[in-house]
DNA sequence: TTAAAAAACTAATAACCGTTAGTTTTGTAT
DNA sequence: ATACAAAACTAACGGTTATTAGTTTTTTAA
């Protein structure tokens, strides 16, 4: 009897998105049954379904959803004015903040892609694939003027990549640590292994 | 009719559990059914439990033999006689190795530990705590030397464990690079950013 | 107040899962 | 060759899963 209470400017379904989000980080998707999930916000596993498609379907919202946010920042940082030291600033400020901001998404996003199915699962691989490349060529211009150490940029994206990803771990440290000044040690010990 | 081949100098549970390795990196543990694990062998799902106990237990001996392993080696480390650099450098390719020798383990036991059962679970999240803070020590003894730069030992010991992580992302880049000459490059990086 | 739409419910289904029981085949050692 | 053990097989079970169908309740709108 008890109802889905929609959050402001946020429809029944991105309630269920959210809610979905941070029951797969906990437990991973395949082991979040939908009467868990229907559990958690009050209601009867079918009675999600009017609601959603599929439990599939709500992967794919968090997934993309997800996505969307990286590709649309990436796309300011790239018509950005600045130098690349500006650049990849923002973008990794950008990670951090996502990763604090929207911890659970960004998490299953991270972990629990490979539980897409077909053809999204392509579509997301190929997005990633695409976001590595873009930030590569902002890496690589930046070494053809100068700005940056010689180096091979693939190596310095994957390092970037890794050490805001590794923000998971800091979640249980929260409350010990001053999240402001972690971001500005991360972003200072990032740059300065590459800066010139 | 066909057999599980036993590998040199490995029992067939240890067939089963590398072969598990495998299917639960590629889809996830829960997405692997024992069925497909045993058509995978060349077997019916029921036989393999004439050399195992149950699915969770090969999860089980998959995490804690990496464990295992790790705890053995810092073991070692923290035994050696040299600087805190010749440490770290031994430290980060023996990741760098279990990453690139024994991938799949490495990879199941960093994403699929949620799926163990308690009490396996709450003992590798103590390991894993303790390897942690094992790791911070020698980088705290490292500081108090006036071998390290002044800085918080806990983000130096995330970001070498979150960079080595990130050779996951390099398997499939194998063939276009350079293993030792990654190897070399990943160690000078990483230990010149906290090098006094 | 009443009709329509939205969203909850109960009941049920087909598929799949890990696992057990019981049996047959295969390999090994006397 | 024969006996024993190891390891395969088939058949099946109980449980869980996502999902559907059909119905009832609640909310919304006129």
């Amino acid at each position: 009897m008890a109802k889905i209470k929609a959050i402001k400017n946020g429809s029944k379904k991105d309630v269920i998105s959210l809610k979905a989000a941070i029951l797969f980080r906990k437990k991973g998707y395949n082991a979040s049954s939908m009467r868990e999930l229907a559990d958690n916000l009050g209601v009867e596993a079918p009675s999600l379904y009017n609601h959603i498609g599929s439990k599939s379907e709500i992967l794919q919202n968090i997934c993309f959803k997800v996505a969307n946010d990286f590709n649309q920042q990436l796309s300011e940082v790239e018509k950005m004015a600045g130098n690349t030291m500006i650049k990849l600033e923002t973008l990794i400020r950008f990670h951090i903040h996502m990763m604090l901001d929207s911890f659970d998404e960004v998490y299953v996003a991270n972990h629990e892609w490979k539980q897409l199915e077909e053809p999204c699962l392509s579509n997301f691989l190929t997005q990633r694939k695409v976001y590595e490349s873009r930030l590569i060529e902002i890496i690589s211009m930046g070494i053809r003027n100068g700005e940056l150490k010689k180096m091979h940029p693939h190596v310095a994206a994957l390092i970037i990549l890794s050490a805001v990803r590794s923000l998971e771990f800091w979640q249980r440290h929260k409350k010990n640590m001053n999240i402001s000044a972690l971001e500005d040690d991360m972003v200072t010990h990032l740059l300065n292994g590459i800066i010139k």
